[in-house]
DNA sequence: CAACGCCACTTTGTCGACAATAACCACTAA
DNA sequence: TTAGTGGTTATTGTCGACAAAGTGGCGTTG
């Protein structure tokens, strides 16, 4: 039983209408059900999502905010453009950002979080193993995310799972990044959970800024490799 | 003519009045007038700056989104609560970005900008010599933006500019943090420049990280003696 | 024919009223 | 006395209508 379907990535339960339609809008944004580059017109969303205009604007709004969508006065939003350097641009904050949090995980997680640290990389050599390969996504995701939440800096979790992330994935969806990279990611990832087990915050970060340099060079290739 | 009064520090004009009374409304937190930790009613807000409630509403998501205050659905919002360990963790977040900014800068800034950042530190140790010592706060800030910005990342420039500067200064104004360090961070900001200059991306990005560190001792050991 | 300006229309910004939810307080009963 | 419960009130969530700004097309004029 693989519980994520990594759409909804952290745990945070809609309790206003609101809340609804902005992770509605989000998803469909992401998974380009609506499209890149395109104009969202506030009464079109109203009538579509069948909520109020100010319910749409505020989900704009907070799109916005994670910069999902680009707003300018009295014009409009629309959704932001994909383009090469801006996959760059977010791989280099990745790696400036999560590099920190492997430090500050190899610092704070407790014993017990590394041990299920471990363990959920268990489950993840066996699935490789079984040529389940679909533990590219979620597999790669859930551990991230722990490391992320390892570091107990709120400031860090926020800006990775509320934005940066939803935006990589944003990526992968609509440039078809599904690819491989499995077997050596995962390597990456053993050695990255050995440094913080061994409360090495050097080595921790030095790993995982090279597993995210590696990954956004992997991505470059295949990005030069399709010429559209 | 020291033209920022480290006010506005992004030249975003507003240009709605949504706009004009989110940087009123942020302004105010960040220097006190609206206390940390007090709840920001969004009837008492529309009064009180004369306007409808749907706009103290969206300023007060707007807020949420850098972080400034707090919502929860159905209950309200309150400004955020100072405290220590947020300072510090604001610093590790800093530490990473600003790393990272310094090392892009190295890599993209251009040989006019670089020039212009040498004549900006000119300035500075002119007015640290003359014993100005409001260089700490405008030229600090200055000397950080064109870094941040030199860096061409608009992921890091905004989450930098648009978030964390603002919950920095609030700290520093509510924390009383206008203190010295005058001197000694002038020749860090130095040897950052000669690095960026000399296209020294690892060197840069390390000096900036200890330069950001020291900052973040700094305030700590302050804290400390300070015991409320 | 091109360019400028005016006018109508579409879209966003703003507002006040209504609905729904949660906090508060008084009251009752064990 | 205290724990539970009910209603009351204040606050937030949602909505539709109005105001204002921008966009595009049409006609006029140089």
């Amino acid at each position: 039983m693989v519980h994520s379907l990594s759409v909804q990535i952290t745990l945070e339960k809609p309790v206003t209408n609101a809340d609804r339609t902005f992770f509605q809008l989000r998803k469909d944004i992401v998974e380009g059900v609506i499209p890149a580059g395109s104009k969202l017109s506030e009464t079109d969303l109203s009538t579509k999502y069948e909520v109020s205009r100010a319910v749409i604007r505020e989900g704009i709004n907070r799109l916005a905010a994670c910069h999902l969508v680009e707003r300018k006065a009295n014009i409009g939003a629309k959704v932001v453009s994909l383009t090469p350097e801006g996959l760059i641009q977010l791989y280099q904050v990745r790696e400036a950002l999560e590099g920190m949090a492997a430090r500050l995980a190899a610092r704070h997680m407790s014993d017990e979080e590394v041990a299920s640290l471990q363990g959920l990389l268990d489950s993840h050599f066996n699935k490789v193993k079984d040529a389940q390969l679909y533990y590219q996504e979620a597999g790669d995701v859930d551990f991230h995310y722990r490391i992320v939440t390892g570091s107990k800096n709120s400031h860090l979790i926020s800006v990775l799972i509320d934005g940066l992330y939803h935006l990589v994935r944003m990526y992968r969806v609509q440039l078809g990044m599904a690819g491989p990279r499995v077997t050596t990611a995962f390597d990456e990832h053993r050695h990255i959970v050995n440094a913080i087990a061994n409360r090495d915050e050097e080595l921790a970060e030095m790993l995982m800024r090279r597993h995210i340099l590696y990954s956004k060079n992997n991505i470059e290739n295949k990005l030069s490799a399709t010429p559209t």
